[in-house]
DNA sequence: TTGTATGCGTTATCAC
DNA sequence: GTGATAACGCATACAA
């Protein structure tokens, strides 16, 4: 590894000397509602300007004990639905005067690694962005003592005293087979991914226990493996070549858009049916190329804004650090 | 903003108190290479152990002056290939001993500030991917002195000094074109983006050099403005709606994958014409979609790995920092 | 091999 | 309002 700079970076204390006053002085110019005069102040902030200097933030951690970082675990980035959500959790932790230290949960690196690494670093929080963890790998000592507090966005927490923010899947699904129901279908299908997923269980269950609460007991159950269109078309095409057109479901709700995609692309491609004609289809997190014309597909989106907003709000304080569970929308388009 | 922990975490000094060495006995010990007996390294690691210590990598920082951390610029995070370049890009870079700040550059944290930011947090280096950055707003002294080593991934650098690692255009632009003509299309057309982006440009412009240096002068403009499967759609759709079979072009170059997919779909859904007899589509940069069944869109892939290879390699040390151009490879499917 | 002194650049706390 | 002292936790250089 190359040293970082060749040139050092001007100290308080250079500016201090330009300057004619003390270093304290020179911090006191920089720490906003501290007490020093005008004059000393423009006297500073002009030698500052004239060395370009600017505080070390790395110093200030450790002095402060306080870094202003946050981890952010992520584990899975197949998932198209990760790139806006990172895209608007940068920009709102920045907003808070925070930055991200995106970390790759993989074989090499795991939680517990990460955890630990991110503990010697120093960060202020950690949020386990859509990934699983247990604490069974850690020790209660290296859990409670010293660790930076976690937070789990956009899945389910499964450690105590660790909160985690979450899209309402009951809501959600209310709303999805409600807007069904009055549509008119009555032969509901379900697709799910990874069936070791808390929330895909919850999604599952939740439609069919409103389609139950609707007098509709049988609910057809498709199976992905995993989150791809191509294994969302596999899905399908299996369950329409061993069907029946006079017994088929009338609409097919997927668990993520992407599977929805890859269903609808087979449907109409693979067997020629009309959507929503022969088959309605909803998904799960609006993708963009969702509302594109050619697919049109009816779905869900997660309120990623405010997701993102209550859980930097219990990071830097402002909202009391526990589970909360919010209402997102649905975005009914062509494909019901 | 909480305070970081209520129980401090422990230090090298009551480590060493528990073991009965001097702290910079400890400090050894967690030194890799220092010379330090088996015996006193075994009584500080079970001293370690038994109060769960390990070093503090800010402090470690402020002292070696070296963070561990890159910047990693990203401001355009629309782009789903972004994802999987982040993906590699963290594995690689934890794999290094690196880790990567995510800085999002938008309106209100520009590349100024985030400059700045970055070099406040006093990062090993900065690394801007896909993001153009022009140095008219930074002094000299400013870019010079002091700052962290750039590098830009995956565009042109329009900086002196500071390297770029992009795919090769030439190399791929020429594969296609062979290709193409080799299929034995004659009439082609291309899709362009953002008309601003200099590879953007510079692929267009290979594009009709290569038809050229074929005996075809004549590569039909389509123009999306920006980069969605919508904006692909309507590009198309204005444009096939205002030639006639006859004269059309047989072949579609798209500037990226999600131009590709969207033009697909409206002329295949808007206009019934089929792909690729009535008219091929070749897109860039492989999506994950682009593999589906439904699309089997012929692409071209930026060598990913090599390229985020390159620069950590740079950033390292351990090749030279210079512009690398690296070639990609063509992935032939049905939509040619 | 080990212990000691000093420095990294800032903040917190106190005396003036 | 300003300057001085101590502290943050570790690394480097030197002496023993």
């Amino acid at each position: 590894m190359r040293k970082r700079e060749t040139v050092r970076r001007t100290t308080a204390k250079e500016v201090a000397a330009a300057a004619g006053v003390s270093k304290w002085t020179v911090i006191r110019a920089f720490t906003p509602g501290s007490s020093i005069t005008d004059e000393s102040k423009r006297r500073v902030m002009e030698a500052a300007a004239a060395l370009n200097y600017s505080p070390n933030l790395l110093a200030r951690s450790l002095a402060t004990n306080s870094t202003r970082q946050v981890a952010v675990f992520v584990d899975d980035f197949r998932n198209p639905q990760k790139l806006p959500f990172l895209e608007t959790l940068t920009e709102r932790l920045q907003a808070a005067g925070l930055v991200a230290m995106l970390i790759n949960i993989n074989n090499h690196f795991d939680h517990v690694h990460a955890l630990l690494h991110a503990d010697q670093r120093q960060v202020d929080a950690v949020i386990l962005f859509g990934t699983a963890f247990r604490d069974e790998t850690l020790t209660d000592r290296q859990l409670g003592n010293g660790m930076p507090p976690m937070f789990v966005l956009a899945r389910d927490s499964q450690i105590d005293g660790v909160p985690a923010v979450v899209c309402d899947a009951e809501l959600a699904l209310r709303d999805i087979v409600d807007h069904l129901h009055d549509r008119g279908y009555r032969r509901p299908g379900f697709m799910s991914g990874a069936p070791a997923l808390s929330t895909a269980l919850r999604r599952r269950q939740h439609f069919t226990d409103f389609w139950a609460g609707k007098g509709v007991s049988e609910v057809e159950l498709l199976s992905a493996e995993k989150y791809s269109a191509e294994a969302g078309a596999d899905s399908v095409r299996q369950y329409l070549s061993q069907s029946t057109p006079g017994n088929r479901i009338d609409v097919l709700m997927c668990e993520n858009d992407i599977l929805a995609l890859g269903a609808m692309d087979e449907i109409r491609g693979g067997f020629g049916l009309r959507v929503p004609d022969d088959i309605a289809i909803v998904g799960f997190d609006n993708y963009e190329l969702s509302g594109s014309s050619a697919y049109s597909l009816t779905t869900y989106e997660q309120p990623r804004h405010e997701m993102i907003d209550a859980i930097i709000g219990m990071i830097v304080g402002s909202i009391k650090a526990e589970t909360m569970t919010l209402p997102g929308k649905m975005i009914v388009r062509k494909s019901t």
